[in-house]
DNA sequence: AAACTTTTTGAAAGCCCTTTCGGTAAACTA
DNA sequence: TAGTTTACCGAAAGGGCTTTCAAAAAGTTT
């Protein structure tokens, strides 16, 4: 921890030198550079000039102390590799506008002592608004009970149905998996997912049931809950080849790379005997998969977007939703149900 | 894009209100809750009691516009995923101590006008200063010519060689990985890198023959440089084992599980008959192998760490170091080059 | 040339907090 | 009782910018 406090910003233009520059008097330098038309065309640019020369660029901090509003925008986290995080905040600047607003981004670390500092940290800044944002689908307690600003909540939704909140369609996604599997002619369908204590692993899982059901199915072998790893799905598939299944529904992408594994290390083809799909469609777990892995993505990039319009909503009171929202997945379809594909 | 502004902060309690609500000045409020011991201690309870039933927190805008000090930093990053930038962010935080400043996390997306958008806002916003994050280790062009504030570029240097900078030394990460290999009994070392236009290839596979010299060996095969994938590993593993290697040491992890499975597919055991190590010792790559990946680790959040902490050596007159700093990267050791381990 | 309109500029207030400095009341000493 | 010290409190300034409103300059009309 770094305990010297630094030593005072060097010189940094500020409007009145910029006035002084051009001989004019600060409300005129102001009128000028902000394209008021009460200024001629001629001292504007004279001015213009002068702030251009001494690289001035406005205290965006005095500006929102005028305003009461900061364009600031704090993102609170918990998942330590920005798994999560980056895309939505991503998707929250193209929602904004690039500049327009700034996100302070904070990793509470799973930690409630290091996420209150954070909240008083932003809650200091004036931030405009507050995104929160889950390591996990399960519902989390609210930031805090009283907070004088928007908070939308990303991913995972509060323990608060009434708080705002952006969230996947995690059944829908079971069930839009497992209607791919059958439109491509598959008819025994089995699910190996994670940690049963994960609310993802449960409302995907019913999900995929329903759909089953809806096709007039019954899965194959019950749902194979273990955890989110690679060596579980090596480990889980000789079971669901047993029982002869023609498809695996695998609750993430490492586990489905784990199956993948043990088919291959089985001489099960992919997709000819047996289809394969995911959820999460992350990138990089993805791009090695041989062959290329069918999976529902998160569209987190979209969760972030949403979570921000709605931030705005709420501050101008154009709300049109309240409470959850939930996003519909997207299905990417590959070659390990779809051969070639 | 969201057009609509929003409306004004909804009424946040000012000290003025705190002041009012426990019945003294402005300035007395102030000295209650800053601990200054020019108040009776009754009346200093009134104003905390005040304050907390108001949730009142200071506005730390105002507090920064007085000091000359915003207690922010900007962090801009080219990675898409956070991959590099997370790590390094909560680096930064580590050296900060949480709360004391907070970040502004900026995605500038390889976009040279985006880029200056947010550096824009970040100069407007007054950041104390701001922290570089490249996509990868090659040389990037300056920020901008003249900045007032500190910057410090992280991961990837820039190229005017004056600029502060903190590296990893990819050269010394590519020798110890081959002392390792060496040390481990190995003699007949295969390289198999990606793509020969990063630094960080050409760095690695340097360190890598030098060691190899230094030890009086000299490199199996060239260096098999490709692209940063599996598939590129699993394509290069046949000819390193056509030349008798008993070792191979990959450009990154994705490669090295390319080469893990092409040696499990042409029944090599690993490490008994092969070693196989790898760059960047990235989590989610390593979790599934078998057998589990010795990796280099880049120590990226120490680098962001070493970052902020020169930003504020920077900040504070007391610099020690200029210029580029290269930490040392940190060697993991697991059982694919020492069995069980 | 005087009276008037239009255009352009500048002085000053306000935003919220900290800090300095002057002032008041209480407690004390002579 | 008068004078002195101490403890506490509050008025006011300052920081950078925008905005309002009044004043000055320029131009137009009679």
């Amino acid at each position: 921890m770094v305990t010297d406090a630094p030593a005072p910003l060097p010189a940094q233009a500020r409007l009145r030198d910029v006035a002084q520059a051009a001989g004019v008097s600060l409300a005129t330098a102001s009128k000028a550079l902000n394209g008021k038309n009460e200024v001629n065309a001629s001292t504007r640019q004279r001015v213009q000039e002068a702030a251009d020369r001494l690289g001035f660029v406005p205290n965006t901090l005095v500006q929102a102390m005028l305003q009461g509003r900061s364009g600031t925008v704090g993102l609170i986290t918990n998942d330590l590799d920005g798994r999560f995080a980056m895309p939505i905040l991503m998707g929250a600047e193209d929602a904004f506008g690039a500049g327009k607003m700034s996100v302070f981004l904070c990793d509470a670390r799973e930690d409630a002592i290091r996420e209150q500092y954070h909240l008083t940290a932003l809650l200091g800044r004036r931030v405009d608004g507050i995104i929160v944002v889950g390591s996990n689908t399960d519902q989390r307690p609210p930031l805090a009970a009283r907070i004088p600003i928007p908070v939308v909540y990303a991913y995972a939704p509060s323990t608060d149905p009434g708080d705002a909140a952006v969230i996947v369609d995690e059944r829908r996604g079971g069930a839009m998996a497992v209607e791919h599997l059958i439109a491509t002619g598959r008819r025994r369908i089995a699910h190996i997912s994670g940690d049963v204590s994960y609310t993802a692993a449960r409302d995907r899982a019913a999900g995929a049931l329903a759909a089953c059901e809806d096709a007039g199915l019954t899965m194959v072998g019950p749902v194979r809950y273990g955890t989110w790893t690679e060596a579980w799905g090596r480990a889980a598939t000789p079971a669901v080849l047993a029982d002869r299944a023609d498809a695996i529904l695998c609750g993430s992408d490492q586990i489905a790379r784990g199956v993948l594994d043990a088919l291959r290390d089985a001489s099960v083809s992919v997709p000819d005997q047996v289809a394969v799909a995911s959820f999460d469609n992350w990138e990089p777990m993805i791009a090695g998969t041989r062959p290329s892995l069918t999976s529902m993505d998160m569209q987190l990039g979209l969760i972030g977007k949403r979570a921000a319009e709605r931030l705005f909503e709420i501050l101008s009171g154009t709300e049109t939703h309240s409470g959850i929202e939930k996003l519909i997945p997207r299905l990417v379809v590959r070659g390990s149900t779809v051969a070639g594909a």
